[in-house]
DNA sequence: TCTGGGGTCCTAGGACCC
DNA sequence: TCTGGGGTCCTAGGACCC
């Protein structure tokens, strides 16, 4: 059965949200984003600022440079998440096949429609009509045969455009583009495929697969070959429910000072821990990351044999491995704190009683440490068995 | 002009087991 | 004393996206 998929996309969502919310920024430039003079990017600015050159990813202070009459505003995510919640709800009168892509995009399974909204073109037009109703916010559609045509079409006639692609016309479609618009191809690849002389969608279209894998392993070269085609390589597949869940701060000032350090990771622990706890699932694998004033960074994670049941216990590991991995000496620019394999099912069952859990932890951490320092010294009691019985 | 914060997915290598 | 092949779990790093 011939499928149709419609990937809507909000225009400028945060800078929006303000403007609908505040009509008298409207025709202005208005920059979300951290707050002036203080480290950060730009999150979102309307379409007025980005004429100056400034846009999302920018640091702010460059914003200010670029344009420096704009209305600065700080990023109200809590605000954005009820607009973007009330959307999807909308999204969902139409099909009942959503997938949430992110605070401000979504993918429709439109198939089998028709008589409802009618063609592609009406059935859009109905769309936007009711987002601007309901929030006075205006929305990018791109409509295609799969996901990844439609994502990538969604972005090609912002704000407020529509972009369908014919059935059959994708391969056509994607050769018109520049390599820039290949969605899940970033500077890296690019530069990569520069290298094998690849600098547009067609040269990748036409490269040969071995060429292609054996500069970017078999798994990416079938990525880049079926993107380039126009067939979905699967990208929003299995979008199951979220996987780790972390917290990261950026100091203000480049820090040496433990305590504040430890005191950050401490606020990081309470509030990842009692979002795991609002979920009801469970993590027992635990990282931090810490960002060095040369910007270079480095991830330490661990996993405990029973999942996290407390924030202390989230602390206590998150400063252990602060503690085994930081000189006291390096300025740290960023500390962060991570949860991963996010799931119902991921208690080991080793016992029943959490003290005999905690013994075994504390047991196989001793053996661990005792690996790393004493290379080859340890080695399990069977083993010594066989030996001693060898010598009898 | 310095470069946020929240995520997903993949790879490579080591330890360990059978 | 030398040594295989397959599998799982874990760790560190990196590309990419919004």
């Amino acid at each position: 059965v011939d499928r149709i998929f419609f990937h809507i996309d909000l225009d400028a969502f945060f800078a929006a949200v303000e403007m609908a919310d505040n009509p008298s920024l409207k025709g202005k430039p208005v920059i979300v984003g951290a707050a002036l003079g203080h480290r950060g990017v730009v999150s979102t600015c309307s379409y007025e600022a980005r004429k100056y050159g400034v846009h999302s990813a920018q640091a702010i202070s460059e914003a200010r440079r670029l344009c420096p009459h704009a209305v600065f505003l700080p990023v109200r995510m809590n605000r954005y998440a009820e607009v973007s919640r009330k959307i999807m709800i909308e999204f969902r009168t139409f099909t009942p096949d959503v997938t949430q892509i992110s605070i401000d995009e979504a993918s429709l399974d439109m198939t089998g429609t028709e008589k409802l909204w009618g063609n592609c073109n009406d059935a859009g037009a109905k769309i936007k009509q009711r987002i601007q109703e309901a929030t006075g916010l205006t929305v990018s559609i791109g409509i295609g045969s799969n996901r990844y045509v439609a994502k990538i079409a969604s972005g090609l006639k912002k704000p407020d455009g529509l972009v369908a692609v014919a059935r059959g016309r994708e391969a056509e479609f994607l050769r018109t583009l520049p390599l820039e618009k290949l969605w899940g191809a970033g500077d890296v690849t690019r530069k990569a495929l520069k290298d094998i002389g690849v600098t547009t969608i067609e040269g990748l279209q036409l490269i040969s697969h071995n060429v292609l894998a054996s500069k970017f392993g078999i798994a990416n070269a079938r990525f880049l070959h079926e993107a380039s085609w126009g067939k979905d390589p699967g990208i929003y597949e299995d979008r199951c429910k979220f996987k780790s869940m972390q917290g990261e701060r950026t100091f203000e000032y480049d820090t040496i000072d433990a305590e504040n350090l430890e005191s950050t990771l401490r606020r990081l622990s309470d509030e990842i821990f009692s979002r795991l706890y609002d979920s009801g699932e469970d993590s027992r694998t635990l990282s931090i990351k810490i960002r060095f004033s040369d910007f270079t960074c480095i991830t330490r994670q661990c996993t405990r044999l029973a999942s996290y049941r407390s924030s202390d216990q989230v602390f206590e590991d998150a400063l252990r491995l602060l503690k085994g991995n930081w000189d006291g000496q390096r300025p740290v620019r960023l500390i962060g704190l991570g949860l991963h394999d996010i799931g119902l099912h991921t208690e080991l069952q080793i016992s029943l009683f959490p003290e005999e859990a905690d013994s075994a932890e504390k047991a196989r951490r001793v053996v661990e440490s005792i690996k790393k320092q004493g290379k080859g010294k340890l080695i399990r009691a069977r083993f010594l068995e066989q030996k001693n019985e060898k010598r009898r």
